[in-house]
DNA sequence: TACGGTAATAATAATCGTTCTCAATTAGCC
DNA sequence: GGCTAATTGAGAACGATTATTATTACCGTA
């Protein structure tokens, strides 16, 4: 079975909460974990001729008990939620070209450590954090 | 006459783009001003009984220009959309408590150097740039 | 000051992403 | 296997934002 790790960390999640694990729940979690951030629409699409047919609901509701639990963490960029993947993959942030849209993907150890130390200042304690760069990728310089 | 210096930005940004200074833009920009952040709903009530009553959708189109011409940035929060001041106040980012759901404002320019300098490694050229940090405060870590 | 062309407005309808409703189905414990 | 509560899909509903449209306001020019 692929994911088997994500599939448990789920599966305690649900059991800590009383609720039920489904077919359609790891048929969306699978197909959630192969890709880096994904729409609700794009999975609905990439689900669309499976066997038991998908509702968008139920891919709504999976993605936010996905969250929960810490698998996936939400993005709100343009007018659609993105859904990223944060289990293997390390964290990351995003720099967007506001002229063709390109995201490129970095990580930065310096800037997360200025964030910890910001934060224990204010008595802050962090669980996630977002940050996003907007600008010009190299190519729309001109 | 208030705000003259953001007025005079407005005013340049629309005249370069063959549009043209109403009551009604004033107004907004001027109501606009005298807040941190605010949403299109908070301006719409805000100016509810404004002499010439002003609607819903000239409030968004209005904000929409002011991000245009650099005087408010727009962030995505929650399901609705907060415009910031960055005119008169300087660059800020956010902490957000995701229990009772304070917001902290802070600056650190050590992130922002180490930004400049994450872009300029991917020839990013940065116009603006978000960051949020999310967690609990001081008071919810109980 | 009046004119004329064009943009802006208010009100409303429409759109889009997301959530809710509800009857039918299914998981998980006895 | 059967009970009970959780889950599902379909479509309606929702809320934030944008488009439409008839009317009004701006502003350069005469």
């Amino acid at each position: 079975m692929r994911h088997a790790k994500e599939l448990g960390i789920l599966r305690e999640h649900l059991a800590k909460h009383g609720l039920k694990v489904t077919k359609q729940r790891e048929v969306i979690l699978d197909a959630f974990l192969r890709n880096e951030h994904i729409t609700a629409e794009q999975l609905y699409r990439m689900l669309g001729r499976h066997k038991p047919h998908i509702g968008l609901a139920t891919i709504y509701r999976t993605l936010n008990l996905l969250c929960e639990s810490g698998i996936a963490q939400e993005r709100h960029f343009g007018s659609q939620t993105h859904y990223d993947n944060v289990v293997h993959k390390r964290h990351h942030d995003h720099m967007i070209c506001t002229h063709c849209g390109a995201i490129i993907e970095f990580e930065n150890c310096d800037i997360e450590h200025l964030q910890e130390e910001v934060a224990r200042r204010h008595g802050f304690t962090i669980t996630t954090h977002k940050l996003e760069l907007y600008g010009l990728c190299s190519k729309c310089k001109n």
